[in-house]
DNA sequence: CTGATTTGTAACTAATAAAGTTACATGAAA
DNA sequence: TTTCATGTAACTTTATTAGTTACAAATCAG
């Protein structure tokens, strides 16, 4: 898995898991598709069960499967279930006594807090199901082909 | 300096600028405040000099001075003259013949495309003089509080 | 019940990216 | 002509992230 690629490798897995809803996945499927392993997959989406958007089985038949179907799920509760940090730049302070700098990261805050609501917002527009169409007409006739690894 | 913090502390060290726009100010000098070392404000800030908003000068009496007036200074400006990339979610591609994975990335390409648009604009109705006012209106009466170290 | 299978997690290791450091060249002023 | 400053390349250190190993706990098939 790329740095930072958690949002991107979380999607990947639920819009394969939305493909075949009835059967669980494993860890170690889900880990082959994003070139990892399993325990990485499962810290991964770790938050994901919390947040109630996928359920998890052990033992023998188990796995993992949504929990609700995908036109329900929005990237911005994916989002929000990871726990990543998306806006990059720290406004941690240097030295907390110069005013200066208190101002331009009290600045640097309010922006931050602005686009962070915004990319909510625009997160919250698409779901998976939405994605899913996105993949073309096609592919759901042509599951075997869609991870011609 | 902190990690990812190359915003934050160009943006302190032009506000520190602005305040004696007379003067210039050795890396040294920008390095203590900081809390780093002269060659990494060097690198730091060269953006911000090939963008004209900063000049140097080397020798006897050198070092950086703005280049324009802080009313013209947009913090949009600066982030661009930086080449940080803000917006920290990856979609480089995993397996690249995975067209799910493709349709994910695409969105979420789409998605930071416009965040980061969106980002610019908010960064560019603020300038280095908007911070300064901010600061207090009892700051230019007492500089030499400014860096209580 | 027993063995196979799968998640759950802690502890550790490796890889990566970012900041810090050293060293030295270049240029300007006293 | 010495001192002070930027400019930059090469290398080292540090912090974060991903990957790995190891093992416990739960579930199901037989």
């Amino acid at each position: 898995m790329k740095r930072n690629g958690k949002l991107s490798a979380s999607l990947h897995a639920l819009l394969h898991m939305a493909e075949r809803p009835e059967r669980p996945m494993t860890s170690e499927e889900i880990a082959s598709w994003l070139n990892t392993n399993p325990v990485v997959v499962r810290r991964m989406v770790a938050g994901l069960r919390d947040a109630g958007i996928l359920s998890s089985a052990r033992g023998h038949g188990g796995g993992w499967t949504l929990a609700r179907p995908a036109e329900t799920i929005t990237l911005a509760e994916v989002t929000a279930a990871l726990n990543e940090r998306l806006i990059a730049f720290s406004t941690e302070p240097e030295n907390p006594r110069c005013l200066v700098e208190r101002a331009v990261n009290d600045a640097l805050d309010g922006v931050r807090d602005e686009i962070e609501h915004l990319l909510s917002q625009r997160l919250a527009q698409v779901t998976l199901a939405d994605i899913a169409a996105q993949c073309g007409p096609g592919v759901a006739a042509h599951l075997e082909n869609r991870h011609a690894h």
